[in-house]
DNA sequence: GTGGTCTAGACCACA
DNA sequence: GTGGTCTAGACCACG
């Protein structure tokens, strides 16, 4: 079971942080391809938020090509499939890892710290994708 | 010369555009402590932009420590020195390792060729501090 | 109701006397932690300044760490958490408390007199917030 | 010997901390009355300060009483002589008194700490006084 | 010349 | 309704 948490102090806007939480979701193996997503009314009482917002993020998702809305039946996590090229994937991924390395600069981190910090954390992700894959 | 460029279709936040560059650029080595950075003036009509917005990115990046700012004379970066504990700067990183990571799955882009990928950011960060440390 | 006072003569920044206000309402009890503090326009209004000079104010508090912004919300007191050292905290004070020295000394208020103003004051602080604890 | 420290990252006017310093050192008995304050030229040298700086600040110490201009002879500390009545003194006292009081509660160091550090700081005020009308 | 403050008025995102 | 961002233009203090 997973569990969402929205900060609203963090300044992003809340149904980005539902967006963001549940592709971390799928990416941490929580939610598996072709699983139901929580359905908007009760997710949207459990975390306290307004039913419009809980729509938003999965609006958001849905336009992402993360999830797949089946009016009647619900949202359902599609199997992912990149439709960038490698190259764009690239690009896409080196902002974000550019973005840790300035803040390891600035708080600094030296690289062989840096790098076992990442190591460690993808040694966890890889955990508890397997995990999920084994047992539930 | 460092430059900057402002992408007024990012959604993004101008001022928070610069406040990323201007870190990258400390981080990068392009800009070193004590150096002072463009004039707020000169630097608003170079990116056509408000007085007002860089002198509020100049602010945020004050209230981070990473600039010092001088009345009348101007705005420097400050020797960097991390106030925070080895596992506060920790949870800083692995916080944004982490959203580099979900990216990569997302994006199907294995472990292996992600760790690659940092090795790869990471050398490039270091022979460019190294290049700004020799000569220019 | 806790009621702002303005001085545009006193030469001190206006967002910064909203500033010491708030902290001098929030440490005598007259704001407590959690509550939501006036919203940015209707204050403005109530003291005839501009909206952004407000959220100027605001913006100072919240990166001070005093107040939680939650936009399309509102503003809130932030349970305080001091975040420093003791070691720390002690330096700023001891800087505010000679500061209040020397002045004595100039205006040749002897230690006893001084020493008793400042447990008076101390008394007062007290019993504001013991009230505010108690009633209303 | 007295020395002054200039803090150009305060935000402060950098004449007014030289008004303050110098009102400190004639607090604390560094400067006693009837001395003579260094002279403008070299002490703007020592603090690599404007001399129109220094002599703004020496300006404001005169236009406060505390000081004494005069032409061709140099600057002069006043035998201090508060022209406040007592009310008047007790009131801009008590406002700086509460300034750390405020501060205190917000880092949550409680009265009998507050008390004890005001003491300290008296206790350490008064030494400094004595040391100097002894000795030198 | 520098940065700091304030006003006025506009548009946007979010709840 | 809330706060956040941006622009335009004005005035001030400091060096």
């Amino acid at each position: 079971m997973t569990t969402f948490r929205i900060d609203f102090k963090s300044g992003k806007a809340v149904y980005l942080q539902l967006v963001d939480q549940i592709r971390y979701a799928a990416a941490s193996g929580a939610l598996r391809p072709g699983e139901p997503l929580p359905s908007i009314r009760p997710l949207a009482e459990e975390l306290r938020l307004n039913r419009n917002t809980v729509a938003k993020a999965y609006t958001e998702l849905e336009s992402q090509g993360v999830i797949e809305t089946i009016p009647g039946k619900g949202c359902f996590l599609k199997e992912n499939q990149s439709q960038f090229t490698k190259q764009a994937r690239h690009a896409i991924l080196t902002k974000e890892i550019d973005q840790a390395l300035v803040t390891a600069h600035q708080l600094q981190v030296d690289n062989k710290a840096f790098l076992a910090l990442v190591q460690e954390r993808v040694d966890y992700f890889s955990s508890k994708n397997a995990n999920s894959k084994e047992g539930k």
